[in-house]
DNA sequence: CTATTGATCTAGTATAGCTATATCAAATTG
DNA sequence: CAATTTGATATAGCTATACTAGATCAATAG
């Protein structure tokens, strides 16, 4: 699977790899299991410094979404989120919702730009990785 | 309507007085024309100062969510989101939406989350401001 | 005119994000 | 066992952001 970052983003650098990382697992590209770079590979590929990648990382596996070895390295292993990662989530969701609601978006209208993007996640994506 | 700060949230102290007006215009606490207190008192309220609600409501005037007057204070003015806007709330909703998708929900349990929350949001609240 | 309110400027402190270097510890591999 | 790879951890320095503090300016409602 491709990564990217962009150093003009305002979006932090190891945001931005959690972020892609976690629309890979979601999307199907990066299956239970799927090993991801070692930190300092993909720190040299991006040219960051590899505490950066090591944050994401680590990110990620408070999130439940990797487990890290020494050796065998960061994989993909996912956890169901607990009640409170739910409701985390679902706040952060409602102001999202509010957002939209506040500028004059109607119910429909939202609920039909979560359906088409759910849709986009759900594409099967085999073979890109 | 009331408004509230947690100084212990890791969410800096503007984005939660934004968050809370954005919520209070999408429920109808906030109606077109509804006056903010000014920076000061509510600087006073909280307990912090004035330069940290100057700039809540200077986010909320780029978002193009209130009007800013001399003499007259803040006042709420709701303008349509335009493409940029648009492109930037789905960019944000797809990486909320992909972290549910990536921990094992399916898109019908997201669907209903949404849907239960736009429920709450579109609920009028008249009589509560 | 006067008082109120946002706008702006300077400045200081604390924290977050990123980099740089170095070392440690586990675990795979030969 | 030994070597290598990989994450884990510690220190330090830099820049930007968040917040505070105090002062001043400018529009404008009354």
């Amino acid at each position: 699977m491709r990564l990217t970052i962009d150093l003009t983003e305002e979006k932090p650098l190891y945001q931005q790899i959690r972020d892609q990382i976690v629309e890979g697992i979601a999307v199907g590209l990066l299956a239970e299991g799927t090993p991801l770079p070692p930190t300092r590979r993909l720190a040299a590929d991006f040219g960051i410094n590899f505490h950066t990648v090591n944050k994401a990382y680590e990110l990620l596996r408070r999130e439940g979404l990797v487990r890290l070895h020494r050796k065998r390295g960061a994989v993909v292993h996912v956890s169901a989120p607990d009640a409170a990662a739910w409701a985390d989530w679902e706040a952060r969701l409602r102001i999202l919702l509010a957002e939209a609601r506040a500028r004059g978006a109607t119910a429909e209208e939202i609920q039909e730009r979560c359906r088409r993007i759910l849709n986009v996640l759900m594409r099967p994506a085999a073979g890109e990785a």
